[in-house]
DNA sequence: TTCAGTGCAAAAACTTTGCAGGAGG
DNA sequence: CCTCCTGCAAAGTTTTTGCACTGAA
């Protein structure tokens, strides 16, 4: 999907809620797409604060709830700690392995649970519209696992 | 797995880690076990606050992130919002459909999942612990979808 | 022109921490 | 007896809200 039709996925989106199409709203839209991995809001006013582009946080919530309304964005919550998003725009349906002593994490692809999921949902007569797996695990090289505590990074 | 061996897990772990054996700890632990579905840490202090076991919000709050280390309970965040336990104890492994409309959780096993997961963590130099699986979804039937409505229930 | 969106600060919601007293090992 | 645990309140974090102003439709 290229930037131009993601903007426009967001446009139809807020027409069809009878949103406005407002400048915050594109700023913080191409601010996201420009995240490399997971961010929480914070990062992000923080991010944009520092390249000078002048958004409130409050502004910010509210427009990543948004986006992720419209499946620009996925929610995510890896440690129970805040809200991280991530762009889902020209990636494949993954999940997420955590190690629980130093955090780190490892996607992984499997198309075929993308499948399963959504035939449970159809037959429960529900429509899926996306998800969040987690997988806690440990590392088993300790070399690697150290090397990674105490960052306390989610990215 | 009986209660006595439940306790008897907890006891084990806590001695593992040189935490003390402490009548609060055992106190939590039951009334967690006695939790019908998923719970946040308020909810339980509430309850058994009813219930009158004086035990503090802190004590509770650490006491089940002790309980979700060493496997009994596992931490969700469906919404985003509080952290929710749910007891792993006589339950297969399972995962939960949420609607994004009315919050109704649906959870379902899949035990072909847990397979792959734990290859998947083996193929990557981990020891697989826990998951936390969350799929996204819209009731497809608006009746049943509105009955839950505005409940902001996420038992 | 109208009302939703914005920015700011204040409040709310959830969780952790500091400290004094009490209890486990 | 030495710490760790507990309870309480205070502080910390993350997110939401109220209000006056601005700008999209």
């Amino acid at each position: 999907m290229l930037p131009e039709d993601i903007k426009e996925t967001f446009i139809t989106y807020l027409k069809d809620k009878a949103h406005r199409i407002t400048n915050e709203r594109f700023l913080i839209l191409d601010a996201s797409l420009n995240m490399d991995e997971h961010f929480d809001a914070d990062e992000l006013y923080l991010k944009m604060k520092n390249d000078y582009i002048n958004v409130s946080r409050a502004t910010v919530y509210k427009t990543l709830e948004l986006m992720s309304e419209c499946h620009i964005l996925t929610k995510h919550n890896f440690k129970g700690d805040r809200t991280r998003y991530e762009t889902k725009i020209g990636r494949n349906p993954h999940y997420h392995i955590i190690c629980v002593k130093c955090n780190k994490i490892i996607e992984y692809e499997y198309p075929e649970l993308e499948k399963i999921q959504k035939k449970i949902c159809k037959d429960n007569n529900l429509e899926m519209v996306d998800h969040s797996i987690q997988v806690f695990a440990k590392c088993k090289d300790p070399k690697n696992c150290k090397n990674n505590l105490n960052q306390n990074n989610l990215n």
